[in-house]
DNA sequence: GCAAAATGTTCTCCTTTTGTTCTCATCGAG
DNA sequence: CTCGATGAGAACAAAAGGAGAACATTTTGC
């Protein structure tokens, strides 16, 4: 959040908002705030539009938008469009149209990893890709875990339980071959929950 | 941690920060531990960076940054723990412990599309996948681009530039032809600039 | 529909607050 | 005594915050 004062702006206009349905006028805000100039005002909004925590159309009376009821005010919110796909222009999917990041990844117990190696390519997950982890020692069949062998190893892979208690760790990759290990050998670290990667 | 008077420093300002979202100006944090100097209160800061408990963002209020684990429960950051590879366990990477995803995500001038279908398989963007794209109508060679296509056809594609003017839109996927076009029949809507992908 | 009023926007000028950098003083341990 | 840690406080640059005028656009009142 930018600075104190945005702060207060940012959570008058909120609660005004909520209360309403419909945003504060700049001189409205100003009053509460004990400010005589809806020029200051006007440049704070900017300053919160700048870092994300809403939208200003322009020249509108009321025209301020929070973005994203659902999160509490947090940033890490875009807008989702649509789908892209073979055939006609990007369609605004309807009573979707927003998708909260923050949710994703506000953490509870969640870390980062930066992916070295291609063991993972067929599941998409490429080197140099970050992956989001959440800690936990147990995984289900089926998920992707950081698995720690021998204490020693630390690999991204597919988990698989045997019959036998053993684990089979299953590379998404054609050209590496799955390992299967004594349930002794493997220590869960975590799980992976998300995958993003920057394109610059 | 330097000395026993910075940890007091440093434990403050990471109860503050986890309480409010925002760090303590020297003021605050001075009046805290009964310092009548701002200037010492910065001393202590500076030493704190200097050991990478923390960061200084010069000349903001509010700018200190706290560090790798102690920032998990912000929203926007994660600790960014190592690279996960074959071999040895997760190694931290020195000097970039931390990653700022709102600096990525929260931004004017994106948004998020769902990708359907596979023509960019090869290139780790799956069906169902999410990506960022940053509204722009010029884009460099080999940028992935949404591109529309006669004003009726969007896609996801990696846009070259043909030295006769014209362009071609290849997909990441051996089973589907690149395709060329002249130049007016495309327009660019946006360029990838990010991808993510939740696992649940 | 039209004019007046209100609203949002941009600007410049100003004061206060904050972070930063100094120097100097105190105190205790080795 | 010397050194390091700590504090006080002054001085300064930058940021934060405000006042108010001027203007364009929108909204409102009739």
């Amino acid at each position: 959040m930018p600075t104190d004062r945005s702060r207060e702006v940012y959570d008058f206009v909120r609660a005004y908002t909520l209360r309403h349905g419909y945003a504060p006028k700049l001189r409205e805000i100003a009053v509460h705030l004990g400010i005589r100039s809806r020029g200051v005002v006007h440049r704070h909004l900017r300053a919160l539009e700048d870092e994300g925590w809403l939208r200003i159309e322009p020249e509108r009376a009321r025209g301020v938008r929070l973005r994203g009821h659902a999160a509490a005010g947090r940033p890490g919110q875009l807008p989702l469009l649509g789908r892209i796909a073979a055939g006609r222009p990007i369609e605004a999917i309807p009573g979707e149209d927003e998708i909260d990041l923050s949710e994703f990844f506000v953490n509870h117990n969640r870390f980062v990893l930066r992916v070295a190696g291609n063991s993972m390519i067929e599941d998409g997950i490429l080197d140099g890709d970050m992956v989001v982890i959440e800690k936990r020692e147990m995984a289900e069949n089926g998920e992707i875990v950081v698995a720690l062998i021998d204490g020693i190893e630390a690999t991204l892979k597919r988990l698989q339980r045997n019959r036998d208690g053993s684990l089979t760790l299953r590379p998404a990759n054609s050209n590496m071959p799955p390992l299967r290990y004594a349930a002794a050998r493997v220590r869960i670290q975590g799980v992976v929950v998300g995958q993003f990667r920057s394109y610059r």
